[in-house]
DNA sequence: TGTACATCAGTGAACGCGCGTTCACTGATGTAC
DNA sequence: TGTACATCAGTGAACGCGCGTTCACTGATGTAC
């Protein structure tokens, strides 16, 4: 057993912990580097070395934010087999996961790349699993759409309900209590699985 | 005439147009209270002497942006009277619009207000108008949904609409051309307006 | 019309501050013999 | 097991820079008489 290895990884994992919490509970917009070596306990330096920046820090958070709901979604379809009860429960699913973690969702979208860095391949994986997920539900719905059509559908799919999520969640329009929320997503669901 | 308040104001034009175009070209991100003076011809100060802070320059900018859209929307829906026809045709002018003017449109969405400032009356008045038009076409439509409901039935079209507009015009998911877009949109609507 | 003074558009150097990132240093842990 | 040296986790003061905002100043325009 390494003291070392072992006390690195574990000052990484408190790091992406405490930048968890401080997103969690102030958004991206307030996230500084001090606010998190301090909250995990360590000098700012420790950032730099177990992370080559903070922006990368970043994308673990958003990461984990992405498998966390990918589990949702799995673990939500997963009780029924019927296409339509699927795809009802993967929206109602997704706008609890917004709900719940509401500056973590946010972040996963609001953050950007600097420079013109590329987008991390594990995001574009975990996109692809998550449109996966409905794809499938989708596939079975219906089965004479296929290949780059069912994709295309899958994404309206996911950008209807995404967008009605996201409005509902921004306090700039006029704020829509959830369970009114939770009614218009039934409806959107009813017309776009007919 | 008053020279000196001609000269005010047409430089407040200048900063404002500078703005706009900085925006259009470059995003919100890029955006730099030395470049906005520099490209409107003027000493930095001036961006102070027009406006109380480059916040609210931005504000204007977006301001209007959104008199903009509702001004193509307006005439958009002006050419048919069917309220089918009236949808249609208003998510095509917005998705139409969110690709000729792509950064300005996220522009609108993209600012944050700084400390806790309250979303300026305009912004929420243009919003309501915004909403007004679909809700005139929608209640044609269906007429038996009227008040709150109308409302929230209005607020789930625009978002459906506006997240698969949103996320097609992203280049972090793998990007759909416009006219695949325009497919799916169609299919979008003509689900939601049956 | 002319003169003296007040006002205010316009200037841009300088201020101030937030904040990401670095780096020289310390001391505990690991390695070689 | 002990000793000498190497490595590396951990520190936090200092650096650097971007950038919004201010402010003392200039000169043209407006006003009063």
């Amino acid at each position: 057993m390494n003291k070392r290895l072992m006390a690195r990884q574990e000052t990484a994992e408190r790091l992406l912990e405490a930048a968890r919490i401080r997103i969690s509970g102030n958004g991206l917009t307030g996230l500084r580097a001090r606010d998190v070596t301090a909250d995990a306990g360590c000098a700012l330096g420790m950032l730099y070395k177990c992370y080559s920046d903070l922006d990368t820090l970043i994308d673990r958070v958003n990461m984990g934010t992405l498998v966390m709901l990918l589990s949702n979604l799995r673990q939500a379809v997963a009780g029924t087999t019927d296409p339509v009860d699927q795809l009802k429960v993967l929206a109602k699913t997704y706008l609890a996961f917004a709900v719940e973690h509401r500056n973590l969702w946010s972040s996963v979208f609001e953050h950007r790349q600097k420079d013109q860095r590329p987008i991390p391949q594990d995001y574009v994986d975990a996109n692809q699993r998550l449109l996966g997920v409905i794809g499938e539900a989708m596939g079975k719905l219906k089965p004479d759409i296929v290949g780059d059509e069912l994709d295309a559908r899958v994404r309206t799919y996911f950008g209807a309900v995404h967008g009605v999520v996201t409005l509902g969640l921004q306090e700039r329009f006029v704020s829509v209590p959830t369970h009114r929320l939770e009614q218009e997503l039934d409806v959107l669901v009813d017309q776009l699985t007919r």
